[in-house]
DNA sequence: ATTACTAGCAAGCGAGTAT
DNA sequence: TATACTCGCTTGCTAGTAA
């Protein structure tokens, strides 16, 4: 899942299923885990149940528990207990953390189809001019391509690139809002996706600038398919 | 904690605690999540519960607690049910991914120390030359540095590497077997270290090898201290 | 001090079934 | 068919306390 193990290093052969067993318990493993991976850990029940919120005795029961299922290597003495993860307990956490990226950060690639704007983009690409050439290293083309987007998938795309904000101002005496958006790539040409904090677009339509007039550059009419990246 | 989020697109304010509450629930909301991070699921509980391995009221009752906890939003009908996750569940995963990645993927320093080896290194390098130059991309100084390492910091380190595999072979009427190493870089100097497969080694002894005799050029002693990286 | 057993109690599960 | 309520039973918790 995306994840090299090094068994000769860690000495795992198999790990069984990517959460661990009983749910509860879990939270003791990965506050174990947050302590030391391959350390050793010496602690009290009674201090560990305090940071878990939960009773001396569970903890106790807990920590046998996890024993038992070759997670933790656990002595217990008449002052603390002291216990070291196993290579199954690293392996399980490998593969939640290998789940969990699966899950939020998948592939960044957005369809998008042309639509037409009311035409205002170009009246504030121009007032916004210097600002986004500032921001995003680029002079746009005074214009902006209107797409219609998968917004789920944006929102995927969004949680895997880096925000750029644009800061508002104000000229000709009127206040240009403050403006969010990020690097994006629409085939192969490298421009930037706008959120206005304000537009008159409905929610699944966003605007893409770039250096050069796209319509003309790649050819396209409204309904084209685009790819964003 | 390292994730960034969008909270214009995804409406989150405040996201309490890393983990969702009651643990069990937390695999019915990983198997929405799969299902659909932005998106509507339609199934029924019957059909959960079957992949979850639990009863259909246990799902149906899951569904209405993770509601109740804001997690999802929820609406049932007499041929299913229908639901999204809310920015909360969202973020309370992104905290899951955080808080793993930060346990699992950490600090990728070691420090060690330089110890003398038995002198078998360098009849060692000479005999695998061809093969560590193809493997690492540069030719090795006839020779290793052997440093005294933090193991436990080591497996993290190797964790995030890719390791690199050196095929055994048979010379002068003998074998040499197969060796695992991988990038690395001992302050400025890029090279490689290496884990034999046998070793006369203490377990926390690794064998550092560069393109130049590094003894000599960072002026290295026995106890030198150097880092890994 | 510790860990951990016992026992009584609370929470959670799921078969039966209402809606 | 669905979802979801009831209720008997199991699992798991923690106070008391032994070791």
């Amino acid at each position: 899942m995306g994840i090299t193990r090094y068994s000769f290093l860690l000495n795992v052969t198999y790990i069984s299923n990517p959460f661990i067993p009983q749910a509860m318990k879990r939270d003791l493993l990965l506050y174990l885990a947050k302590r030391g991976l391959f350390e050793e850990i010496n602690s009290t029940t009674a201090s560990v149940s305090k940071a878990l919120k939960t009773s001396q005795q569970t903890v106790s029961r807990w920590l046998r528990i996890l024993a038992d299922q070759g997670l933790i290597e656990l002595e217990t003495t008449n002052t603390g207990f002291s216990t070291t993860l196993t290579p199954k307990a690293i392996g399980s956490l490998q593969d939640g953390l290998a789940e969990l990226k699966d899950i939020l950060q998948p592939k960044t690639e957005v369809k998008g189809k042309v639509v037409s704007g009311v035409g205002e983009g170009r009246y504030y690409v121009e007032r916004y001019m210097d600002r986004l050439e500032k921001a995003f290293g680029f002079k746009p083309y005074p214009g902006t391509l209107n797409l219609k987007i998968d917004m789920p998938r944006l929102r995927m795309f969004c949680m895997n690139e880096r925000m750029v904000r644009v800061q508002g101002f104000k000229k000709e005496g009127r206040e240009f809002g403050a403006l969010d958006g990020m690097h994006a790539q629409l085939g192969n040409v490298k421009g930037a996706i706008l959120f206005p904090k304000r537009t008159s677009h409905p929610e699944d339509i966003i605007e893409f600038i770039a250096p050069n007039n796209l319509r003309r550059q790649l050819k396209l009419k409204d309904n084209s398919e685009v790819k964003l990246r």
